[in-house]
DNA sequence: ACCGCCGGGTGCC
DNA sequence: ACCGCCGGGTGCC
């Protein structure tokens, strides 16, 4: 039925056993060791084709791997093989193995993947009339520098590669005409009209209290579906008496492990987070809600006294009739020990019994606690089987943020109903794996997963019945600790919520596809071959392959959405508007001052090409520009003078500590490797910021010395300096006496003033990135009888929630400004009872600023929003909000390869900014 | 007969 | 493997 198709009779098991016994490599090692060099599979960005080669797999009979027409194969070196420390091994998408490499090419190739030369990749494209050997197409991809050296040796060992047109990969190349701008708008498009409306809607459980809105019922549908059907994954169809994958050609017996999860990619504000705790407490297990009510009752009436610690947890539905089926016996298989226990229950004749609970929970520690239980169940000798099904624990919810997604279950789950919601986070965690499995839901940070990684983690002990990653798009770097932590947990049902699903490029899909497990792609080599490499060699069939894939997994809704004809959500109109602000003469010529002193300085840099030499001094002359133009007073604590340096050390010293003032202003600064705003700064010794894990990540992928990317200093992990997070400048009380006003604390109290002649009941957030420009606009709004709060990152995570409630409650004298610092506060923030946004000053990174327009223009807005930004004609603010639509361009135009140069475009930028 | 040729045994790495 | 390779048997035409 499959040409090409190999199986070999049960005849040769002898043969196969005795070569297992000698060399052995079971299955189950077997496959590991696959996973493993897949999970290594380097990033093919930027690897060309040096050609293709017939070669032969030989070996077949003694493996049980088979392989049809036009499938994609696997090459591993086995090094250690007995026989030839150059074997090659071939192995299908499963990682079965199918054979070897026959030896003389086998030793030609091992050189060239041993040494990274190059990337072997195997198809099977023509069958073969034997059972001992079959050809198989190999194509070598790798690095341009390395292309003559591999070709070379290749040759030499009497093997040529062809560079002509064959047909290798299991794609076709397919190039487009404009692969540019048409792939930018297909990608564009991945994620739109990703709403499923066939599903109908789907009433949450009892134990939600908000009711849901249609598309979050439509979401709740899908994602029950998601959990519960048995669809076949993207790919996959039913040919006669096999499943079958159109993309790898692979076919299987078995039915291909399907993804029960998927990705909830709805716009911010839709609420994917009530659609989740919906989701958790609505599909338990077959379909029915979590038993929390009754549940409560019965753990209370065995287990008041906490005797019982648990291993894991097990529902056990107690017959279809309940009270009126009398003897029923339990078999309860424990996945922790494999251990299978009968026993047997029975009813009590009248009176509450334990059959009149649909589900009753039952916690198994060990076999002891088991018969602890018994003892206490009133139990029958001899009964009549009922159905047992066995459960792991609940749910995992990795986030940014604890508290806010705490107080959501708070919010949506009925007061009545009793989840136990536990709060992996602190130094006091409870640690015991006993505990956490007990708990309905537990709740962890990103860090905390990656930092008990591989520290004896108790979650990733646990096997979960859900795990869900809250703003999913946070992990997307496989390098990544906190990454691989996230891929480790075990769990039946995976789901990513995200708002922003794709940032950068392709790449970022594949952590996503990994996390649900959707196989072949999981495995990192299927996913370059099938589909990234396609997709950035604009290959029509990838994208599209790409596209169904996304579309089978993903619900996406935007705020604009449509369904049935009407808007998903209702949103107030956003208008955005720039202000300029003119400064005062002499605050023009403070500025001017300073300006042509900098750009002198940073002239001067330029013609000699120190500029990122003196990355820390530039940043610190364009920062103190930045704060010319929002108020004076903000550079008066800096002793910045640059001096005379006695010493390269000193010189460095003050570097960084010029770097550590920028950051510490509050400065958005931008990490050059992730060019996201940085997230756990770090200093370098050469005075350059970047991320904490971005800068490990080069340092670690770095063979012997790791060089900074910007100005290719040698860097070391020791020589990295901490920055806190969120240091804050030492005095906030700035002396009212001595304060004085500026252009734009006018301008900001001009439409204050205004706003609230208008409509005194509106409130706004007045943004700034200078936390102490924050402080310093203090003393105006108290002097004009502004109540106000302030929130910024060095508040306590409860001061937190009690700044934003005392801010969104509709009491009359509540306060009408909130002073938010731009960085501060997770995504999740909801700042709806503002409708008035003011940025006091630009920041590099555009996503940063719509980021916090989105906390008040979200889900709950009532009013229309206005956001208003200050800028200072003729000043580097200007210029700053030129190259942040530069910035958006390019990073539409250059999708697919992230990082063109960074050292010349951030010179362009320097350049651009200081007119020169 | 220090070869060629024939035909059986055999077979991944 | 309906091959190649090895090594033993064999030997004019």
């Amino acid at each position: 039925m499959f040409p090409g198709r190999w199986r070999f009779g049960s005849d040769r098991h002898g043969e196969v056993d005795l070569f297992t016994d000698r060399y052995d490599l079971s299955a189950e090692t077997l496959s590991q060791a696959i996973r493993a060099a897949a999970s290594e599979e380097p990033d093919a960005d930027g690897s060309v084709l040096f050609g293709h080669l017939q070669g032969t797999v030989v070996g077949l009979r003694y493996y049980s791997g088979v392989v049809n027409q036009g499938e994609m194969v696997g090459l591993v070196r086995q090094p250690q093989n007995q026989y030839d420390r150059n074997a090659v091994m071939v192995a299908n998408i499963y990682g079965n193995q199918v054979g070897h490499i026959k030896r003389e090419l086998a030793a030609a190739m091992a050189h060239v993947m041993d040494n990274n030369l190059a990337k072997v990749e195997g198809v099977v494209h023509s069958g073969t009339k034997n059972s001992f050997t079959m050809p198989l197409m190999l194509s070598f991809w790798g690095k341009e520098e390395n292309q003559n050296t591999v070709k070379e040796n290749m040759a030499r060992r009497g093997f040529k590669l062809n560079t002509g047109g064959g047909k290798a990969t299991g794609t076709k190349p397919n190039a487009l005409q404009h692969p540019g701008s048409l792939l930018k708008n297909a990608f564009d498009n991945l994620f739109d009209g990703l709403m499923e409306s066939e599903d109908g809607e789907k009433q949450a459980a009892e134990a939600v209290g908000t009711p849901l809105l249609p598309h979050q019922k439509q979401a709740l549908s899908w994602m029950c579906a998601r959990e519960n059907k048995s669809a076949l994954p993207p790919f996959w169809e039913r040919r006669g008496e096999l499943y079958y994958n159109r993309l790898t050609c692979f076919s299987a017996k078995e039915i291909p492990e399907r993804v029960r999860g998927g990705i909830l990619a709805d716009d911010m504000g839709l609420g994917k987070t009530l659609t989740t705790i919906a989701l958790i407490l609505t599909n338990f297990h077959k379909g029915k809600p979590l038993p929390v009510e009754k549940c409560v009752r019965v753990a209370n009436e065995f287990f008041s006294d906490r005797r019982a610690v648990c291993l894991a947890s097990a529902i056990i539905k107690c017959g279809g009739g309940g009270v009126g089926q009398s003897d029923k016996s339990l078999v309860l298989n424990s996945s922790n020990d494999k251990e299978i226990i009968a026993f047997h229950i029975d009813s009590e004749e009248g009176g509450e019994s334990l059959y009149d609970f649909k589900y009753l929970r039952i916690f198994i520690t060990s076999s002891q606690c088991l018969h602890l239980l018994c003892s206490m169940l009133p139990f029958h000798p001899q009964s009549q089987p009922c159905h047992v099904v066995f459960l792991c624990p609940y749910v995992c919810v990795c986030v940014c943020v604890c508290v806010c997604v705490q107080d959501q279950f708070e919010q949506h789950v009925r007061a009545n109903v009793k989840l136990n919601v536990y709060l992996y986070y602190g130094a006091e965690r409870n640690r015991s794996k006993a505990f956490l499995s007990s708990q309905d839901v537990v709740i962890t940070t990103y860090n905390v997963l990656s930092a008990d990684f591989g520290n004896k983690s108790p979650l990733h002990g646990i096997n979960w019945l859900r795990v869900v990653l809250d703003e999913g798009h946070v992990v997307r770097n496989p390098q990544a600790q906190m990454s691989k932590a996230v891929l480790d947990l075990k769990g039946q049902r995976r789901w990513i919520l995200s708002g922003t699903p794709i940032q950068n490029s392709v790449k970022d899909l594949w952590m996503l596809l990994a996390f649900l497990r959707l196989k072949p792609f999981d495995a990192r080599e299927w996913w370059n071959r099938v589909i990234q490499r396609p997709v950035t060699q604009g290959d029509r069939a990838g994208l599209q392959n790409l596209q169904t894939l996304v579309k089978c997994i993903t619900l996406r809704r935007t705020k604009g959405s449509e369904v049935n004809g009407r808007p998903l959500v209702a949103m107030p109109e956003k208008t955005v508007c720039v202000e300029q602000v003119e400064l005062s003469q002499s605050e023009r010529e403070e500025y001017e001052l300073a300006r042509n002193e900098g750009r002198n300085t940073i002239g001067r840099y330029v013609t000699e090409g120190t500029v990122l030499r003196n990355y820390a001094d530039v940043l610190a002359i364009l920062i103190r520009l930045r704060q010319h133009c929002c108020h004076p007073d903000l550079l008066s604590k800096t002793s910045l003078d640059l001096g005379a340096a006695a010493t390269p050390a000193e010189m460095r010293e003050r570097l960084i500590e010029k770097l550590r003032f920028v950051l510490a202003s509050g400065s958005d600064e931008e990490c050059s490797v992730c060019l996201d705003s940085v997230r756990l700064p770090v200093i370098t010794h050469c005075a350059h910021v970047y991320c904490r894990p971005c800068i490990a990540q080069v340092i670690g992928t770095e063979q012997e010395t790791a060089r900074c990317p910007l100005c290719r200093s040698e860097i070391k992990t020791n020589e990295l300096v901490e920055f806190p997070q969120e240091e804050m400048e030492e005095e906030k009380n700035t002396n009212p006496d001595k304060w004085r006003t500026s252009s734009k604390v006018q301008a900001l109290m001009g439409n204050l003033l205004r706003l609230r002649c208008e409509d005194s009941s509106i409130k706004c957030l007045v943004v700034s990135q200078f936390t102490r420009f924050l402080t310093i606009l203090e003393t105006p709004l108290r002097e004009h009888g502004f109540s106000f709060v302030r929130f910024d990152g060095t508040l306590s995570q409860k001061k937190r929630t009690q700044v934003i409630q005392e801010f969104q409650s509709p009491a009359a004298d509540g306060p009408v400004i909130m002073l938010l610092s731009l960085k501060a506060g997770g995504v999740g923030l909801n700042l709806t009872a503002a409708s008035h946004v003011y940025f006091m000053d630009p920041a590099w990174n555009p996503a940063t600023e719509e980021q916090c327009i989105d906390r008040c223009h979200r889900l709950g807005q009532t009013r229309n929003v206005f956001v208003t930004k200050f800028i200072v004609k003729g000043s580097v603010e200007e210029n700053m909000v030129k190259i942040q639509k530069q910035k958006q361009d390019l990073v539409e135009k250059a999708f697919g390869c992230r990082n063109p140069d960074r050292k010349t475009s951030r010179m362009d930028e320097i350049k651009a900014l200081m007119e020169l």
